[in-house]
DNA sequence: CCTGACATGTAAAGTGTTACATGATTAT
DNA sequence: ATAATCATGTAACACTTTACATGTCAGG
């Protein structure tokens, strides 16, 4: 149940009608976590049926802000708290890598390729945005979180160039594929 | 509908019953793809109603070992081949992150040298996998699946210690928690 | 006999996506 | 006027999890 505390987070910060929210979700957590429309209407409906959130005015055009109760700062915090498990992974991406050996090198290495340029210009984006911050008004956190999407992306770049120089059938040096004896690095 | 093709792969490389593939996405696939018995049974089904897999012998309990089509390897490669944009990402750990500011700066450390931990052991138990694999004998792919594996680990870890660091209210000098001019690093 | 591994299936509830549906307000 | 943005909501479908339900076979 992320959504609902995805959620408690952002009105923890501020309050905001549902359509702020959204643009939150749009921008600032889109590296994080997302959150359709649909899904978010949805969850603040509930939410403040639980009394974690409730409407403090309504604007023009059915507009309802919305704020953060005590008891839900209690619930964020609670949650913050709990150790619990990371949920199993599913990356299709690996997926694909995994199950490369169906096609042929040449197309294998162009798909690993392309994850590392989609993690270059993640990287970049990322660089960008840390540029464009004031890290003076933001909070320590949202740093480290921009961080680990730095890392990650780099990761990923650095990864799919180490790949691809594992995959046989050469295309720098047409026609000589050879098989060198050591696989082990 | 990845995990219709996270099938059709593991039937690609050999054929076998439901159960077997059960103990597959809990084994070697479980670090980047997992599916549930529930969920297995049913896909099973309906890909054997689109005839991308088929069923090539019935054993002692009810056992129907599946074997993928020539209909399924096309489905397979056109899958690996098809440039679909990764999904939204969505990480519980780092959305925890986002919201820190909510706890204490001890229990916000607390929680993202967890993070580390929890990274540190990947690696570890992700090296002892690498040993004991016969590697002449996988695919190439395997190995760049477990390389990404281990080097998503290694950047969680460092990561963590990066950002313990960066967490004010220190722990060692026990006391002092004093407040730096400068944070940017 | 009985336990554990083998083996398959269904049902219900939760979560997420896409599409549909409606309408008010502001700026040009 | 009319287009863009603001603003909320519902419905249908797809995917995942958890729990229920059943039965066979091999070994001690």
């Amino acid at each position: 149940m992320s959504l609902r505390h995805a959620v408690l987070g952002l009105l923890a910060e501020q309050p905001g009608s549902g359509y702020d929210l959204l643009k939150r979700f749009q921008t600032v957590m889109a590296n994080v976590w997302s959150a359709t429309q649909s899904q978010l209407y949805g969850e603040l409906g509930k939410l403040e049926k639980a009394a974690l959130i409730k409407v403090t005015e309504e604007g023009p055009r059915g507009r309802k802000e919305y704020e953060i109760t005590e008891a839900g700062r209690e619930e964020l915090r609670a949650w913050l708290l709990s150790p619990n498990d990371p949920p199993p992974p599913r990356s299709e991406s690996l997926l694909r890598v995994y199950f490369l050996d169906s096609v042929s090198p040449e197309q294998a290495r162009s798909y690993v390729a392309g994850m590392g340029e989609i993690g270059s210009r993640r990287l970049a984006h990322l660089e960008r945005l840390e540029e464009s911050v004031d890290w003076d008004l933001a909070s320590v956190y949202d740093r480290l979180a921009l961080e680990w999407g730095k890392r990650f992306s780099r990761m990923q770049a650095e990864w799919a160039e180490w790949s691809v120089a594992r995959i046989a059938g050469s295309t720098e040096t047409a026609g000589d594929a050879d098989a060198p004896g050591d696989d082990r690095g």
